[in-house]
RNA sequence: GGAGAGGUGGCCGAGUGGUCGAAGGCGCACGCUUGGAAAGCGUGUAUACCGGAAACGGUAUCGCAGGUUCAAAUCCUGUCCUCUCCGCCA
């Protein structure tokens, strides 16, 4: 969410962000709105002031006076019911646009419609050239038995996939080896809710807008508002310490939420129907910092949890490269968006992996996520967050990029520890 | 699922109709005191919005929503959350 403020201040910027960004939003509106607001306030909090003043000396008025004083009191009291009248329906209108106002995007920030216009920032590793067929990570995993689609199907639907022996404990240690690394540089890891309430959606900006792509749930055990499940625990963490005003002495925060993710992947039918590159549950590491409202501060942050991200993939021994979203691609809040793609031989191109987004203030605006700074004011942080790593999709890459002539599959050194030492997976038995 | 208790400022905690944005304490900041420190003393210490160049003024906020009243932290209704006990279950 924009400040009002900003934008009352800055329509020309805030109108070519949303140009920019092929999101409808009307500034003109909201000027309008606003101004309306303030008019009306302005005389609803003058008769409401001398309600307050009369009201203290009613009990110590007498007779006559008192009357006439009570008489008045009654007559503000209904030009002030009026004007709350007036500001009800301006206000639910400016707050519903208020929700929908996108957050410019940097100047750098490429231009373009859809991923197609995506720019590529650098790229590390090459495409393993294999001197044999390759096969798909659904092959190399039927073969060992490792992943069971159709029973799958029967038990949770379209899109669900059973990972079976040493897949699990592939995915175990890899999803380990994130934590560990992330952890490592000084993010704290944090188990969290998955099932959480929809201010925690709302807050993190992805409520309005991916209503269709969450679950609800039917039954929740509380009834104050609507219970979803996450799509990434970056909802849950980042929203972790909404409300608070935090002191400025401890942040940068730096938290790593573990969690399985939910997506219900509406409107995809038909696309990347083989295989695990779309599910509807997948587990993840993510990375989630919440700082200081300085630009500068915000933008190194982004280049450090990009690299940690990087350095998740070079530890997997992956081929991959870093492209910057446009600002057609973009969503909502981003100021600035990397994705990570790491090499996929199936797909004879680079699949998304990681997803690193810059806010700046507009999640933590709308989770009244503050701090106080130096001079003791109260401001509004920012907030950043990107993938540490998130399985089964990682898989994909690991095993195919992994795969011998001889139908092993080469463990990455990083995570032979978490694999008692081995260093491959042999060839599945004919 | 059944029974009970409770939700007040950064924290503890008082407050049952006006003088309460809210006593007192803790914490924190600044100052005095001191060779230095502690203790002690003094002063200050919420957030949002509106108006104002500013000083400052106004409005709102005592879980949340609504009601009674000229006036609500205080009374009424609903609701959410937390805790305790019982039951059930992992």
């Amino acid at each position: 969410m924009l400040d009002l403020a900003f934008i009352r201040e800055n329509p020309d910027l805030v109108r070519r962000g949303a140009q920019r960004k092929r999101i409808a939003f009307d500034v003109d509106r909201v000027l309008a709105l606003d101004g309306e607001r303030r008019r009306i306030l302005l005389a609803q909090e003058n008769a409401k002031a001398e309600q307050n003043r009369l009201g203290k000396q009613v009990a110590t008025l007498q007779g006559d006076a008192k009357q006439e004083a009570l008489a008045r009191l009654k007559s503000l009291k209904e030009e002030g019911a009026g004007h709350e009248a007036a500001l009800a329906p301006v206000m639910r209108e400016l707050d519903a646009l208020l929700r929908q106002a996108p957050n410019p995007p940097a100047d750098s920030v490429p231009e373009g419609l859809t991923d197609a216009d995506n720019v590529e920032v650098r790229r590390h590793g090459t495409a393993p050239a294999f001197a044999f067929a390759p096969k798909d990570h659904v092959d190399l995993m039927t073969a060992r038995g490792w992943l069971d689609v159709d029973r799958a199907g029967r038990l949770g639907g379209s899109r669900s996939y059973i990972l079976k022996g040493d897949a699990v404990l592939l995915e175990q240690a890899i999803l380990r080896m994130g934590l560990d690394l992330i952890a490592s540089r000084g993010f704290t890891p944090m188990s969290v809710p998955v099932l959480v309430k929809e201010a925690a959606l709302v807050g993190t900006a992805y409520f309005p807008g991916a209503e269709e792509q969450t679950y609800k749930i039917e039954n929740p055990t509380f009834e104050d508002q609507a219970a979803w499940l996450v799509g990434t625990s970056e909802v849950s963490v980042t929203a972790y310490r909404a409300g608070e005003i935090l002191d400025a002495a401890e942040l940068p925060l730096r938290y790593a939420g573990i969690s399985p993710c939910f997506r219900r992947e509406a409107g995809t039918y038909g696309k990347d129907t083989r295989g695990l590159y779309r599910v509807h549950q997948f587990n993840k590491v993510e990375q989630v910092i919440v700082d200081v409202a300085d630009p500068e501060r915000s933008r190194a942050h982004l280049e450090d949890i990009v690299r940690n991200a990087e350095d998740v993939l070079k530890a997997l021994e992956l081929p991959y490269r870093v492209v910057a979203v446009c600002t057609g691609d973009m969503g909502r809040g981003q100021v600035y968006k990397y994705d990570l793609e790491a090499w996929m031989p199936s797909r004879k191109g680079y699949g998304e992996t990681h997803s690193a987004s810059m806010f700046h203030d507009f999640q933590a605006r709308r989770l009244d996520l503050r701090y106080r700074d130096k001079d003791g004011k109260v401001r509004v942080c920012h907030t950043l967050n990107n993938t540490v790593v998130a399985t089964p999709r990682v898989l994909i890459a690991v095993l195919e990029n992994h795969q011998q002539a001889d139908g092993s599959i080469t463990i990455p050194k990083a995570l032979r520890p978490y694999l008692g030492g081995r260093e491959a997976f042999a060839p599945p038995k004919a």
